[in-house]
DNA sequence: CCGGTTGTTCAGCG
DNA sequence: GCGCTGAACAACCG
């Protein structure tokens, strides 16, 4: 379900309940969620994976995880982690992360390394990175402090992209490169986006889940990467180990 | 039925 | 206190 564009279309799908008061809260989450009985919904927001609904006195902090995923105006066979019900409409959580935030977001949260916002900039991102010069890229890609928003596939389909081997480590990779990088974590991200609205993301995958390099026709190595241990797949022939 | 996964946190250990 | 590992959570697909 969730790497950073499937939050951009959950928030596209909700706005009508911009203004709304919630009338009634079910679930299972073990927080005080009867609080929001009453509340409006101020906006929604996202920051990379996380799912923001914004009430006037505080925040809560929908993360989908790996299995998460969610309903509007319809329920499934399962109990909800959060449902908030309207006058008109309901939302349904499922298998996922809630926790209020009580700051303000702007002390929680830096948009300028979301890879979907429109404050994001690259050069916090090749800062944050110039900091790790130790650090494989598979798992820079994967570190939501550095690339916010980017999961598994974009992590494979972007290394693929720029010809980058996963077990690169970030200090060895020329400045040149490294900001090709940066620029196509944004720019698939968009593609994964637009992709998934049409439901044809998958169709479009060149390195993630594919055996056969489409580029060299050689075959693609499959392999648990880095820190993180996430499926990497990737071209030894195409894709430079710096 | 089993194995695997678009993710993250935390306990336990050396 | 650190870094690392594995467990835990959860739902669905093939």
């Amino acid at each position: 379900m969730p790497e950073g564009p499937s939050i951009i279309i959950l928030k596209e799908e909700v706005q009508s309940f911009i203004g709304k008061k919630i009338v009634q809260v079910e679930g299972r989450s073990k927080l005080d969620i009867q609080r929001l009985s009453g509340q409006k919904i101020i906006d929604f927001k996202s920051w990379g994976k996380h799912f923001l609904i914004c009430f006037k006195p505080y925040t809560v902090r929908i993360h989908l995880m790996l299995f998460g995923n969610y309903r509007i105006n319809e329920q499934k066979a399962a109990v909800p982690q959060l449902r908030l019900i309207f006058n008109k409409g309901e939302i349904n959580f499922y298998a996922c992360s809630v926790k209020f935030i009580e700051e303000s977001l702007y002390e929680v949260y830096d948009w300028s390394s979301d890879v979907m916002s429109d404050s994001w900039d690259p050069r916090t991102v090749e800062l944050r990175l110039r900091n790790k010069p130790d650090m494989l890229v598979c798992d820079a890609l994967l570190d939501q402090q550095i690339f916010t928003g980017v999961g598994n596939i974009i992590k494979n389909e972007v290394l693929f992209r720029t010809h980058i081997h996963p077990e690169s480590r970030v200090g060895n990779i020329p400045r040149k490169k490294i900001k090709e990088l940066i620029k196509e974590a944004r720019n698939y991200s968009f593609d994964f986006l637009n992709w998934k609205k049409e439901y044809v993301l998958k169709k479009h995958w060149l390195a993630h889940t594919k055996v056969i390099c489409p580029r060299c026709h050689m075959p693609f190595t499959k392999k648990y990467c880095g820190k993180t241990k996430r499926r990497s797949f990737f071209c030894e022939n195409c894709q430079i180990k710096y």
